[in-house]
DNA sequence: TACTGTATGTGAACTTTTTAACAATTGATT
DNA sequence: AATCAATTGTTAAAAAGTTCACATACAGTA
């Protein structure tokens, strides 16, 4: 069986829900589980979970099922896990300063290390142990490099801005909080956490039930 | 539950990314688009949106493209926007702050007109101009109705109990923000904003590029 | 060692989603 | 009024994703 080099992208999007899982069970110290248990568990199906793991390379053992920490591990590989990670964040507003006090980044090896913003009201405040920067500095702070990923949490109308002024100071990976979609040039990552989409997708399935 | 008209789910996926740049093209001005230009904003094939706005009866006008104003009236009815909507929040941690600040839900009908949470740091305290209460109160208030929504922004280890809770007192529609694949009965919704796994597609995505 | 039950790996069928192509319709122009 | 250009609605093809079915390989057992 070969690996594949790129994955669906059906199955990148399910890699962090099976990571997750996994370490969960991990930590139970459940040392074993097959693709009918996990499927249960999960809401997939066993197939499906079969058909994922075997697009990066069987990691199962026929008649036992898949061993929890190899393939916890395998998976974290495929996520580049491996390391620690540098982020900033652009827009200390309510989201952002939720973002630089949310626990469970560290866990997974990602640290926040620099906030920026425009507004006079939240500049040079210590929010969760960082003081916020003005936006003036972020070129300069990017200059050093070391920084993985850029969060932009800014008001949707400076949104493209930000990413731009981020973009030309060498970021290429942006983690969008804005509800607009940003233009960026192609080796450049981006990818949207537009919540109030999903928001309206409930509203659609509430509305479409009671017809 | 019966299903009205069932769009496919894809099209639904991306009915919230047309909403939004309607009601933007209407704030502007813009009396018309066609499909070739709304593409481009928004970075999908004119193919793709001339199916997506025929599989729910065509509103545009063949050499001419579409009405803004007609098309964004459209799509807000089929999710179901005619009327407002009352949500509670459960967990007033730094999530679930931000979310009673956050500006954005009013422009769409949604209102949160409560805050529960265990904890003694945050019950009675005003965010926001909510007081938050304690969780001991919910079902009482939960008991005369008139609750749309219910946002989980809960620790992962408490998510399923919460979620619990809220069916038992009637809820059916669950807006979940806790890592947690939640486990409830057919006749209730749930959408989930799983932001680190996003994170962790993003990470995939760096990764990958770099082989 | 041989046997049995279990759960994977895998090819194929099936479904959904996306892309492509083009005839049909309409607004604008002369 | 007739023609042209623009742009939809629609059908067909291709691609992507999911489910099904089962031979195959392994763990566990005696």
């Amino acid at each position: 069986m070969q690996i594949k080099k790129s994955l669906p992208e059906a199955v990148v999007r399910r890699l962090p829900g099976y990571h997750r899982y996994l370490c969960d069970l991990c930590r139970l110290g459940t040392r074993r589980i097959s693709s009918q248990e996990l499927a249960k568990l999960m809401g997939l199906t066993a197939s499906q979970i079969r058909q994922d793991f075997n697009s990066f390379g069987g990691v199962g053992q026929q008649g036992y099922g898949y061993n929890t920490d190899e393939l916890r591990d395998r998976i974290a590989e495929l996520l580049g896990l491996g390391r620690s990670f540098s982020l900033i964040l652009v827009g200390a507003g309510n989201i952002g300063q939720a973002l630089i006090k949310y626990a469970h980044f560290a866990e997974l090896g990602l640290h926040i290390v620099a906030a920026f913003d425009t507004s006079p009201r939240v500049v040079e405040q210590n929010i969760g142990g960082i003081v916020v920067k003005p936006i003036e500095e972020l070129t300069a702070h990017l200059a050093h490099g070391g920084v993985d990923i850029a969060i932009v949490a800014v008001p949707a109308p400076v949104a493209q801005d930000t990413a731009n002024l981020l973009i030309d100071a060498g970021i290429t990976a942006l983690w969008n909080f804005a509800p607009v979609d940003l233009q960026v040039p192609p080796h450049v990552h981006v990818v949207n956490v537009h919540m109030l989409d999903s928001l309206l997708v409930l509203l659609f399935r509430m509305n479409a039930a009671e017809k």
